[in-house]
DNA sequence: CGTTTTAGACAGACTGGTTTGTATCGAGAC
DNA sequence: GTCTCGATACAAACCAGTCTGTCTAAAACG
């Protein structure tokens, strides 16, 4: 206990120039920090394998700090899928798509390409949704949380099918995301191809949806 | 527990003959109990989240006996994959096929009938392989293996393709799985006409592939 | 301006439960 | 006597979540 008061001692002169700005941003960005850790840890090993302890090592947060912020793991677990849709369905996805092409066939097509970019990165971390939603049964709130994510990529392209003046878009949107889902399983199988088969043979389906 | 004995010794009495027979059935009768008890187990909820001791209770052994027949519960998953294959891949889904049709263009798409009835059971259980497959990282042995099962369900179709005479078998493998494998997820996430969606569409891939 | 209060953060012990895997012992079969 | 089995206790690690105590910066108040 006195050692554990004087080893925060020696840690805070050495801070002591700036202690402040180093306190002030802690406070504000605690929930930050650790949104951000348990993002990459979850994303990159599963939500199941990852406990809180590494959250909080990883993030430098003290445990009750994180549950202040966050009532429990599921919490988190939930609020990391919201961020995932955020950064990698809208921000990534959705945007990367966007600056290939403006034609809605084009872009339905060039999802793969940019699946394809995925792919290639070295440390390939799989879908989250996809992994959330086969970590958890079906009853669990996490898994129904998965599949309305996936749901909402769904949703996108069915947009674009729309707007690509597709019929059966509804079905158009499943057949699109199994191809989506299933090249994306390939990768994790540890096939770069996959999603560059995926496109050609998501080119014959739109060949033939739109005739 | 005592009821579980005297079955038990019901079982042994009728087949006293041959001592060695006893002997030998007593053994693989332990281990085929413990097989059995993580196979439904490990199928329905997962290797990881299913423990040991779920199965030592089902099974009705001890934990020592367990772990006299699988040296870890890795061996144990290593077992419940091969038998896996043994009754999902072999003597059911390519028997079922068999069973539909024996042209090998039509029993390719009646995969995805064989599909569709399994998606209809009640406590659909999902794709061993595939969920062991994302349930570690790539490095985990138990990765691998789930990997290697995949393949030789692609090796079934790539069989299926080779003889209905069609063209760059191995991209066509990869497609077909991926579709295979994509309807799966969908009827993880509750869509349970995902497998008659997936066939239409793979109808039009095979018309088009086989120009 | 100086003092006190307060809220949030850090540290880490701790609880209660679960996990895999090991060790020991007695019962029963041959 | 030998072998396998079941039952049980156990070790060591891990897990989520709680709790106490300490620190500090900023707000509240004199």
């Amino acid at each position: 206990m006195h050692g554990l008061l004087r080893d925060r001692q020696q840690w805070s002169i050495p801070l002591h120039g700036n202690s402040e700005t180093i306190r002030t941003m802690a406070r504000q960005d605690a929930r930050e920090r650790i949104l951000e850790a348990a993002y990459d840890l979850f994303a990159h090993q599963g939500t199941r394998s990852v406990g809180v302890d590494a959250i909080i090592e990883k993030s430098g947060v003290a445990k009750m700090t994180l549950y202040r912020h966050f009532k429990s793991k599921q919490d988190l677990v939930l609020a990391f899928l919201e961020r995932r849709e955020a950064l990698w369905t809208e921000d990534w996805l959705i945007r990367e798509v966007s600056t290939r092409t403006s034609d809605p066939k084009e872009r339905l097509l060039a999802i793969f390409d940019a699946y394809h970019d995925w792919f290639q990165i070295d440390d390939f971390e799989g879908c989250a949704f996809i992994n959330v939603l086969l970590e958890y049964p079906a009853h669990n709130p996490l898994h129904g949380a998965a599949a309305g994510h996936l749901a909402k990529v769904r949703a996108y392209i069915g947009d674009l099918a729309v707007r690509a003046g597709i019929g059966n878009v509804p079905e158009f949107c499943d057949v699109w995301h199994m191809l989506m889902t299933g090249c994306t399983i390939a990768a994790a199988e540890g096939n770069r191809a996959a999603a560059l088969e995926a496109k050609r043979a998501a080119q014959r389906i739109l060949d033939h949806w739109s005739e």
